[in-house]
DNA sequence: CCGTGTTTAGCATTGA
DNA sequence: TCAATGCTAAACACGG
């Protein structure tokens, strides 16, 4: 694998997919979501190499998003005028990269599984926390348009900018290219979830519970100090999950006993066993060409990554 | 018109 | 070797 430099992988292609680089633009704004455009500028700010060829790596961009279960997308409020709709993250897809390779996954990230009645009661907190989401992207844009729209550099870019939290997701830029060469100064990072973080308000019994499950193995030592091996910083650190509005219909329910219980990543777990029979678990899928009769509002739906 | 999103196809690379 | 994964190209539809 090449070795980045320090600041820059200039005119190098830097050894990340589209599927990492795309994340790591998602990940890098506080509300978690992203139009495809400013994550075109994510990466055309951070990788000299992709200010060329733009029409060729964008429609790869583009074809992942698409493809990809790990990339949810988010439609814009009416009143909220703008071409394309937000991406972001499947709550389940931090652990995608578990061989430490940012070029390959160790499998492909697929929402598969649908069942429970949880998703009855999701459905009717997710139109709420749709609108929060979109609420939040509104207020910073507007906040990018006031100020600027110029990405800090590498050295300055720092979620907690915007953030109380410190949280670094794993495919948090600074976690990532962390790897390579450490941050000056960092010795004490917190890896934490940020307690602040605006979607333990709009669903705080599921966001402050996994704050409390997951910290534990997320403050690790060796993770603050940039040591620890990415197959630990992606297999115990939690994806801080933007609500998936599902868009496209969710493929019909197909029961593959076996593989569902063992697998079961920490996010849904912890929803699943130590939440309330209440709490809100957001799904969504890709369309499947089999099953375009089905949609999200069938109420049994719950989405089940299978790795 | 252009940006966005979806889909299909082919090829290369990697890991089991 | 084969399947999974990633990259690229291309066609097409849709909407601002």
């Amino acid at each position: 694998m090449p070795r980045p430099g320090r600041n820059t992988y200039s005119e190098q292609k830097p050894p990340y997919s589209y599927i990492s680089l795309t994340a790591m633009a998602i990940q890098s704004c506080p509300e978690k979501m992203l139009p495809l455009s400013e994550i075109y500028k994510f990466i055309m700010d951070r990788f000299p190499y992709y200010r060329e060829n733009t029409q060729r790596w964008q429609n790869s961009l583009r074809h992942n998003l698409s493809f990809n279960d790990c990339f949810i997308k988010i439609p814009r409020r009416p009143d909220q005028p703008g071409k394309g709709s937000f991406w972001a993250l499947h709550p389940s897809c931090g652990d995608m990269f578990e061989n430490g390779s940012f070029l390959r996954r160790r499998k492909r990230f697929k929402v598969m599984m649908i069942m429970a009645a949880q998703e009855h009661l999701a459905q009717s907190k997710l139109s709420d926390a749709a609108h929060y989401l979109q609420q939040q992207s509104k207020l910073r844009l507007s906040a990018l348009a006031a100020t600027s729209t110029h990405l800090p550099q590498i050295s300055s870019y720092n979620l907690g900018v915007s953030q109380p939290s410190t949280f670094k997701h794993p495919f948090a830029i600074e976690n990532i290219i962390a790897r390579e060469y450490k941050v000056p100064g960092s010795q004490s990072v917190s890896a934490g979830y940020p307690l602040h973080n605006p979607l333990t308000a709009a669903w705080p019994h599921m966001y402050n519970t996994m704050v409390d499950s997951v910290s534990p193995i997320s403050m690790s030592g060796d993770y603050v100090a940039y040591r620890m091996p990415l197959k630990s910083m992606c297999h115990g650190g939690q994806t801080l999950p933007a609500i998936p509005v599902p868009i496209k219909p969710t493929p019909t329910p197909v029961a593959l006993p076996g593989v569902l219980t063992p697998h079961i990543p920490a996010f849904l777990s912890n929803s699943y066993q130590s939440q309330s029979p209440t709490s809100p678990q957001a799904a969504t899928s890709k369309s499947s060409p089999s099953t375009p009769g089905e949609t999200h509002t069938n109420p049994t739906v719950q989405s089940v990554v299978v790795h």
